[in-house]
DNA sequence: TCGATATAGTTGTAAATACAATTATTGTAT
DNA sequence: ATACAATAATTGTATTTACAACTATATCGA
């Protein structure tokens, strides 16, 4: 009884919401990120994205949805921007259902100017909060992300 | 030189792009608290705003937006859904630009029904990823909001 | 082979997000 | 007092996100 007057500090039980929070982090982070990269007329998703592509490219947009957990209609909608500016290209895959997705020459170039751009931005935070805690938050995201695979918490 | 191969270890340098590991888990986490809330037609950012118009309300748009760290147009848009099924109301302010946000009745009852689905989300998540480690998270995602201040990284 | 099922991708719809521009109001300095 | 600046909120536009429904193709079973 009475666990938290213990003087004994047992498991702590988190206060509040992860999701919110989360988000909270979020829209900082990501104002952050897209400062640095607004000079250059790139989002930082569509700098995630467009570096998938390069390295993981060719391949299906499927594919490419679930290595970067997102929802597959969501690839679609975020790639047309890309595909419009012509930094990469959709193809017919070798099945009739599949198609290939890859970087383009510009969209190489494009990226190689934004990777710089990336690097200001990732060492800025890095500063803001310190080395070790960004290695910390990245740690627990990954771990978190090992454990919640698609769909099967609380079945 | 080659200091990663050291036995020493050093301060570890984070890996990858921090923005892109944020999205990934806000994604999964955000579907894990939705599955949750679809039952009663909330989706969790409607959650999280409900509450804190019922905590903090009557306020004006522009003080929830700073606590909730979001942009104050994103607010209005949000707010429009709450407004529309009639869980909040906004009147105006005591001066003439400022607005008044607070919770309905209809509102209240919705968000004690909502919390209890809440709570059922969170303790799957703290399941599935472990409540020392979910305490964590939450440890980490405050001290780095309260070292993001608005705008203030790398000026 | 042909019908059921599984797989891959896109579209319809709706919400979340924010910057820039706009409107309305208040405060301030001459 | 009146023009100018500051503050509060909303709207225009574009992107990110995902579920559900749909289309197209492939595979499998009898």
């Amino acid at each position: 009884m009475h666990a938290r007057r213990s003087p004994q500090t047992g498991p702590q039980l988190p206060r509040g919401c992860t999701n919110f929070k989360l988000r909270q982090l979020m829209r900082r982070v990501t104002q952050h990120y897209d400062a640095e990269l607004a000079a250059i007329g790139l989002k930082t998703s569509q700098y995630s994205l467009l570096s998938h592509v390069l390295k993981l490219g060719p391949l299906a947009p499927g594919a490419l949805a679930r290595v970067m957990t997102m929802d597959a209609s969501t690839l679609t909608r975020n790639l047309k921007p890309l595909l419009d500016a012509g930094w990469v290209e959709v193809r017919p895959g070798s099945d009739g259902r599949t198609r290939s997705v890859s970087i383009t020459e510009t969209g190489r170039e494009k990226r190689t100017e934004a990777h710089r751009r990336w690097r200001v931005a990732q060492d800025g935070l890095n500063a803001a909060l310190g080395t070790g805690r960004v290695f910390a938050l990245h740690t627990l995201i990954d771990e978190s992300l090992a454990l919640l695979e698609p769909g099967d918490i609380g079945e």
